[in-house]
RNA sequence: CGGAGUGUAGCUCAGUUUGGUAGAGUACUGCGUUCGGGACGCAGGGGUCGAAGGUUCGAAUCCUUUCACUCCGACCA
């Protein structure tokens, strides 16, 4: 224990950057035979991910960083909105799901297990019978009212075609909400409130979306929305107005009897369509639960009334691809900022032979670090253009290329990843300018 | 679940028709040259050819069964 205390303090173990050579950078020449979307074949190629088994997927530390950084602009927007984080347990027990008749109603997407005592369980898709057990147990009195709990967790759904990478998966990372209201406007008024909180999530996440009007599936409810993302390999189809508000999933303007080409039923403008990628979906749920538990609270006049709910997910690991599909180009993935792995990236110019490069590109890496950056120092000894080929692959957005002989000139190049031209910098201005450059997520 | 296809080195693939000692490119290791946009030479390591059974003197190759994976559809959202 003291040895490996010592051994941490004083090797390299403090004073390496988050280096490259060290860094399970897993990057791919080639795409792989079984990747069909620009963005599975990208995060396969940038070492993102890797298949464990159909559906499922590991997380490569290069993926499992922009996968916290979505998860990490979810938490901030939902905490901001009052609500609270909390955790369930994936595994959920068959007597809730009879309560609401969906153990035979959600039917083999249902990934139903036996444990050794043949007690029958679920891997949960989705938390509505366990939220509002646990409601009907612990909320009490309208006083408690409203409230809104979260959660951030592994789903599991056994679609029966899992395809398109972690698009589809059977294994997901999901964030969901469950609001409880004493009444139907108090459920209107969080529902707006996580509408709201999703239009800002994925605006940060950098997302061209819709948010259109969507049916219930088997969540059930009355009123949905589904935040679509919009892109060609979208599997979901949008209708919407060229220069209106109104949006709505294909079902339910079909339900309506819109077509494209169609005057939009607010008067504003003509409905066109678009494909989409389901990104996040909320629903006003009503009593559908909390009539089927029994889940009630006290109100005012010391009666017993069913409490309303809401509930409200975001595909985490669903969004990941979206943002790849929306930003990327030949070479490979460009991330905004606030979702980037590394926001800067050092790319030292023959390190391993120039003493001077070496010193200034360290001391750099070390001065922004101190400032907050998260920064990738690439210290492999290989070619320009294999470096230049993974990290324009990876798409970290703010690149630093040092050699010498810009160090002559008293100077280090910038290239932004979504920039065709890179430029030159004073040494003295590179903090200045790249503080004004990137964004520094909290 | 219906239709189509693929399983050979980490990755991309040849070899299977017509059975005869397991291959290429790339990646990886060592040495040397080179190195600001995926270099080159030499030397190496890496495979129960998805699995099981059968036919045969001999099976990656032929037969049977089975498993996995991909695409289209239905399903889900």
């Amino acid at each position: 224990m003291r040895k490996l205390l010592v051994r941490m303090l004083s090797s390299k173990f403090r004073s390496y950057p988050m280096r490259t050579s060290h860094f399970l950078l897993a990057t791919l020449k080639e795409t792989p035979a079984d990747a069909e979307l620009v963005s599975h074949q990208l995060m396969l190629r940038a070492g993102m991910i890797r298949k464990l088994a159909s559906g499922i997927y590991n997380w490569l530390p290069l993926g499992f960083r922009v996968l916290k950084n979505v998860e990490r602009i979810v938490r901030e927007e939902m905490d901001k909105t009052g609500a609270q984080e909390f955790l369930m347990p994936s595994i959920q027990p068959a007597e809730l799901w009879e309560e609401t008749a969906r153990w035979e109603k959600y039917g083999n997407e249902l990934l139903k297990i036996t444990d050794r005592h043949e007690h029958r369980f679920c891997y949960g898709p989705t938390h509505e019978e366990v939220i509002t057990d646990l409601a009907r147990r612990e909320i009490k009195s309208y006083k408690q009212l409203p409230m809104t709990l979260y959660q951030i967790q592994t789903k599991f759904r056994d679609e029966i075609r899992p395809r398109f990478g972690v698009m589809r998966g059977r294994e997901f990372l999901m964030k969901d909400a469950y609001s409880f209201n004493l009444t139907e406007e108090s459920l209107k008024e969080d529902y707006q409130i996580m509408y709201d909180a999703y239009t800002r999530i994925f605006t940060r996440c950098g997302l061209k979306f819709r948010a259109v009007a969507a049916t219930t599936g088997s969540i059930g409810g009355n009123i949905s929305h589904e935040f679509q993302a919009l892109a060609e390999a979208g599997e979901d189809v949008i209708l919407y107005s060229d220069s209106g508000d109104y949006a709505a999933n294909i079902e339910i303007a079909e339900q309506n009897g819109l077509k494209e080409g169609d005057k939009s039923p607010d008067g504003k403008g003509i409905l066109k369509t678009a494909r989409g990628i389901e990104v996040g979906q909320v629903f006003q749920l009503g009593k559908k639960y909390s009539d089927a538990m029994n889940a009630t609270v006290l109100d005012e006049k010391g009666q017993t009334v069913t409490m309303f709910m809401g509930c409200y997910g975001v595909g985490i690991s669903r969004t990941v691809a979206a943002v790849i599909e929306q930003h990327h180009d030949e070479h490979g993935i460009i991330w905004p900022d606030e979702l980037a792995p590394f926001q800067i990236s050092i790319i030292p110019m023959a390190m391993h032979k120039s003493t001077r490069v070496k010193l200034a590109s360290e001391s750099l890496y070390k001065q922004l670090t101190e400032q907050g950056f998260s920064v990738l120092f690439e210290d492999r000894n290989e070619r320009a253009g294999t470096l230049f080929s993974d990290h324009d692959l990876i798409g970290i957005p703010h690149r630093i290329i040092i050699g010498e002989r810009n160090l002559d000139q008293g100077k280090i190049e910038y290239k932004n990843r979504a920039a065709k031209e890179s430029q030159l910098i004073d040494n003295d201005q590179v903090m200045a300018f790249l503080k004004e450059s990137v964004t520094i997520p909290k």
